[in-house]
DNA sequence: AATGAATGAGGATTCATTCAT
DNA sequence: GATGAATGAATCCTCATTCAT
């Protein structure tokens, strides 16, 4: 046995190497769209499908599974820092853009708080990255005296986007948000605008 | 001498219909440890495998993935139940109950709130059902007055269990009271002794 | 995503657990004559194929690739010790039976050398018991003072069947055959009549 | 300012055809080091990154698989040949030279002797004149009245050659020189120095 | 009623080969 | 000429599900 392959009669088109960043991005869309209707385990060949690009080029860009979750939930992350890098970025401003995202991306935040302790994401050094980046964001722009940020409390503010985030459940983005909101307004915390960033 | 043809190996002896009972019973446990370490995705064989029986036991049970998902649901929904029916029944103290359940099975009410978004649980009549009875119960030792009993806000009740639900995570079961027991606490919400029920 | 199969249409009729032997034995057949065209790199599923059974029955039978050369290999080593045990069994004997085994199986005694340094065959426990089987059985026949017995060069015995099997190429048995009993002859060994052991 | 349309990126540059060479020669020796630790079924891929070049360079020198595999071949043989064509070589002397290059490259030789049955090397045009330029070599400088000379046994020098090199195995060189020098010395046969031709 | 083997579709992953740049 | 991304077929392997015994 030496080769297994049949190149065969004539290939779709080698787009060539030009098309790598917009392959790349083309495969995170793909597959935040296939997560948010088929959940994190989803077929990784849906998701090259989807993108309209071959399995193979799924596989050089992101090694495993869990690097184009990461990818997806970076773009989230990065939003939300820049929210919270913006000059006069207030916390419920940055809440709002945190919701948006929530509400838009079933997947996201599921994935800060993945613990792997029900084999789901084995959270590894990226998605720990991700995870401090957003905390740090958030953290930043915290009124002095706010409840989420009791010395004595840490873990508070983590828990509270983990307590929203897990309420947010439904088919539409529309519900998402309309639950995610209420689950902030139960806590008793103010959240301004949902929308995503906009420089 | 029994027969002389073909003794057939040696078979792990059938042991009649009396058995059926229990290794329903040793199927639904199976499950509950196997989701435990592997999510609700885990092989079904496994559970077959763990609770000692064939994998067409496990058919003959459960017709489906969700059908064994439900049954290992339904206990937990039973003895909330029994805890709200209880003479003497408090909120905080079925509150409690449902606690203790939440930190030792990280799968329970998860489930609940599970609506398909995300691909995980296809809500079928029966957990639509337990849904229901879940919620009936806990509704029916609301205090008058409660915050989570507001007529204009009947969906409070529920979203505050999922936000909890939702924040419990952690490898194991003193991890996720903790959790638990914190989450209730930032939405100001009392909760009684966390212990399963005992009649 | 939670399955993953599509049972359909009709089956090709599952032949039952008793066909589990003979399904074993196909599988072993199979994978002798896939081996002897196409070498042990050979596809799985083209073994599966030729034994006209599902992939998994393959997996189940033998968990992994070594598994399963293995299994081809143990029936000749085992065709070997019978001829060694075999009342009056000589030497040169046994060496015909080996003799026999080579020219047949391409794949065999290359398997027992096998170290795994040229990244073909991770040797392993199987392997390993099998080789000092083999090893076992034939120094159990080997006369006094014959020069392949030398006490302060042990490895003599089994150097010399690599060499053999190491000499032996060609298309067909016959031809194997001849260029086996050439290496002998240039050993100055002497080798009984080739042929498989007949109890 | 060379071009102000698309910078395109940054190419490791193109260093022009008097690369070619050089590249050819790094793909060979990068071919021969992968050999030796994965075996001749190594990926394609991994020669061409190991040798510092494009995919594409490796397929414009060598057309297919076993091109590259008989340019490292080629140079063992080449050896060879310079050691039996040196003024004063001897059997023995060359044999040496032989046994050195079956000690480094567990390939080697390997090569010479493969005939596709056991689906390695599919023996073409190439190989085969190298394996007639090695014999050609070995059998130029056989003394008369050698007993691998014998007029009506003429396959003998071959077979011995492929029965030591069918010895030839384990993890290092010197184990492999170890064993090549047991072989030999089990046919009886003489060899000089095991070292490299130095002109 | 239980057992557990068989089935085979589906998804993951690898690589030989092409080809735009 | 070189680069290395793209392609996708082939292979591996897993499991849900059926069903002979």
């Amino acid at each position: 046995m030496t080769q297994h392959t049949t190149p065969d009669e004539r290939r779709p088109a080698n787009r060539g190497p030009k098309a790598a960043a917009g392959n790349r991005a083309a495969l995170v869309a793909a597959a935040r769209e296939i997560y948010a209707v088929h959940g994190l385990d989803a077929p990784l060949s849906g998701i090259a499908r989807r993108a309209g690009v071959g399995q193979g080029v799924l596989y050089r860009h992101f090694p495993d599974r869990d690097a184009i979750a990461s990818a997806v939930l970076e773009e989230n992350v990065r939003q939300v820092e820049q929210a919270a890098d913006d000059e006069g970025a207030t916390f419920a401003g940055v809440l709002g853009v945190v919701t948006w995202h929530l509400a838009q991306s079933a997947a996201f935040i599921g994935l800060l708080h993945a613990d792997g302790a029900n084999g789901r994401f084995r959270a590894h050094a990226l998605a720990g990255d991700l995870s401090e980046r957003f905390e740090r964001s958030l953290r930043g722009c915290l009124p002095d005296g706010h409840r989420l940020g009791a010395a004595d409390a840490p873990d508070d503010l983590m828990l509270a986007v983990a307590m929203v985030s897990g309420a947010v459940t439904g088919p539409t983005p529309e519900e998402r948000e309309r639950r995610a909101l209420a689950a902030w307004r139960l806590l008793g915390i103010t959240v301004g605008p949902v929308a995503p960033f906009k420089g």
